[in-house]
This record gives C-alpha cells, structure tokens and sequence, in this order.
DNA sequence: AGTAAATGAATGAATGGCCATTCATTGTAT
DNA sequence: ATACAATGAATGGCCATTCATTCATTTACT
C-alpha cells in the first residue's frame, strides 16, 4: 500500500532542496536523499521533476489560502482584513524560508515552463486582496477610485519583495510587526505628511 | 580586432532568448543563433553562460539607472520624483518585456548561484527610492514615521509585481500612466476616505 | 605595387560530464 | 504464494565548453 506520508515527506525534502539550490540545480537524487528514500521512489509518487514542482507550490499554497479565509472569515473591517493577511503572509514566508524561496521562483519560471498550468492557488490568494479592498469600498471605507486588481499586485509585491530579502538586509533590524505596521501605514494613509496632502 | 558592436548583438540575442527560455533553459547554441554568430565566438567574450547572465543584468540596468538619474537630477519635489521613478520603470519594462524578465528571473536566483556577485548595480537602482524618501523627510513633505529602507522594498515591489504580469493579466487593461497614478495615490495618500482615516 | 608571412578572430564538430528517468531485482505484508 | 512497494544501478540524451582548423586582415619585405 502506497505511504500517505511518503508522499508529504518527498513534499517537505524537496521544497527544502529547491529552495536552498533552485529548482533547476537540484537534483532529484538529492531529494531522495533529504527524504530518505531510494531515487526511483519519488517516481512511484510523481509525474516527473516538475510534478513535484507543481505539488509543491499548489500544496502549500493551498494551506496558505486555507488558514488566512478561515481567519479572515472571523473580522469583518476591510482594515483589520489587510493587516491580518499582511502579517499571516509575513509571519508564513519568515517561518518558512523554504517556501517563500520556492514560490519566488516557481512563479517567475513555471508559466514559461509549463504552459498549461494556471497557478490556481496562487491566483486565488492574490485574489483575496482584491475582494477585501472591494469590500471596502462596498462599505465606504476605502476610495472607489482605487483599483482592486491594481493594488492587489502592489500590496502582494511588497510583501512579496520584503519576504524576497528577509535573509540578507532585514534579518534581524526588524520585526513582523513593525513591517507589516509600516505596509499597513503607507497603505492605508500614505506617506505624505497631512499638511501636504492638497499642496 | 574584436568587434564591440559583437559583444552587444551577444547581450541583446541572450537577453531574449532568456526572456523567453529562462535562463536554464537558454542554450548557448540558442544565443548563437540568434546573435548570428558561431557558438564557440560567444566564449571570446564571455567566460561562461552565468557570465552572460551577470552582463545582461549590469549593462541594461546601469543604463537604467543612469537614465533615471539624470532625470530625477533635473527635479526637486519629492512627490513628483517618485512619479518620475514609477513611470520610468513601468515604461522601461514595458517597452523591453525581455529585460523585464530576465531580472525577474535573475533577482532570484543569481544570488543562490554566485556567491560572490552582489547585484550593485541593482542595489543602487533600489536605494533611489530610499534617498528620495529620506529628501522629502528632510523637506518635511514626508512622514517621519516611515523607514526609508523597508518602503524603498514596498515601492519597488509593487512595481516589479505588475511588470510581472504585464504579459499576461495587464495587458490591454491599463497603461503605464493610469498604473503609476494609481502606485502614486496608494503610496502618497493611501487607500482611505478621508472620513475613515482616524476611526 | 604585389606577394608572402603573421596575427588573431571566427567557426562548429567533438568531447565529456551530468542527471532525469527507467526497470530488473529485492523486500514485505497479507 | 501473491501482489505490490521500494530500491538503486544503468541508460541515454542533453548541452556547456573546448580546440583544431579556417578565414580575414594587417604587416613586412622585395
């Protein structure tokens, strides 16, 4: 009978092999060998290289999108709703360099790679920005002059950019906290002083 | 005498082929073609295939940088230098989808590949935002609240999210202008009603 | 000027190493 | 004893890099 967790612990050894060498260096025998487990077995459980790829990418994605609906399902300001997604999206990708790794590269090279595949997860959690700035203006609470499908790029590639540099020029100046503070701010209020808002 | 105008034809045929390959993807016997040129002259200009890489992205985007520079030199409102910033990165990247993809792809991976290549050129272009940041602080025009160094991230990112799916989701929807203008509403005023601002 | 060496750029076929994938064999549980 | 999971050595294809050779231009000599 084939091993649920044989299937996971391939997941895990290979988001650690591609995020420290790149999906291209990695080798699929080092990903055997971090899972501990014959090279021809990852073929009893994958397609082929990319296959793992793909699982890996749409697997944790998936538990992404999962826990930040559940929670966010429980707040109903539009405000709160971007600060809890920008701190979970932070506290996620710093926890787990591997990912953030992985998905940094993965989503600059599978569209090209492999043509057919959408991305679905992932369009599906950018999208999430989207409704809540909807929302927002639905509520009156945000400017309607502001496209949701414009600032879901800008508000993702920020946080997407600091997770990018976590390891070499954040590490350690700041927290979560204070840079998820910091997107909310400029977000939210901008960064002009109030005096020179009409000037 | 080696041809200058070859080394460039090298740059400009590999900046495609990486663009539309990736980078591990590209052959050389690929930028050969493309460059009209036999394969073994590309190793007359360059030491290896990562080298070609490392060229591409330092010549295009010291180009970049200078350009931008000398612009922004010519101007002294914080506001409307970050306008200038914006609009010239978003046109750039449009016009060249090539070089647009090739740092995507670059960004993530060189510094996993080689060590010792610290992407100055990049840095710099980055750091831009940063001193413009810090001038409109000096100027009062500018919160004080703001860390220079993590909104340089957030303003970047954003930018470079949307240059990402320029091919495909943006594409025909918004121009430059109206992407920048919205970039530039978020950044300086924020997504709040002026109502909403203080409950 | 005309011809012959010399220099070095350009070529592209051949090499060699790497690594994804396969599959004959072995292990194991029922 | 059967069925299926697991193994890992062997295969085969790919492609960066090399280098012996060709080609073109410049220099030197009569």
């Amino acid at each position: 009978m084939k091993d649920i967790t044989k299937h996971s612990k391939i997941i895990t050894a290979a988001t650690k092999v591609f995020a420290k060498k790149g999906f291209f260096n990695a080798r699929i025998s080092d990903i055997a060998k971090e899972a501990k487990v014959a090279d021809g077995t990852i073929y009893l459980y994958f397609n082929n290289k990319y296959d793992i790829l793909i699982s890996v990418f749409e697997e944790e994605i998936g538990k992404i999108v999962a826990q930040i609906k559940k929670t966010l399902s429980e707040e109903t300001d539009p405000r709160k709703m971007l600060e809890i997604y920008a701190t979970k999206h932070l506290l996620t990708m710093k926890k787990n360099k591997n990912l953030a790794e992985v998905i940094q590269i993965e989503l600059r090279q599978t569209n090209k790679l492999i043509k057919d595949y959408r991305n679905n997860k992932f369009i599906e959690y950018t999208d999430l920005v989207a409704d809540i700035i909807s929302l927002g203006q639905k509520q009156n609470i945000y400017r309607r002059d502001i496209e949701p499908g414009i600032a879901k790029r800008f508000f993702f590639g920020a946080l997407d950019e600091v997770s990018r540099v976590w390891n070499t020029s954040l590490e350690g100046h700041y927290t979560v906290e204070q840079i998820s503070e910091q997107l909310l701010k400029i977000f939210l209020s901008g960064i002009l002083l109030p005096d020179n808002i009409n000037t």
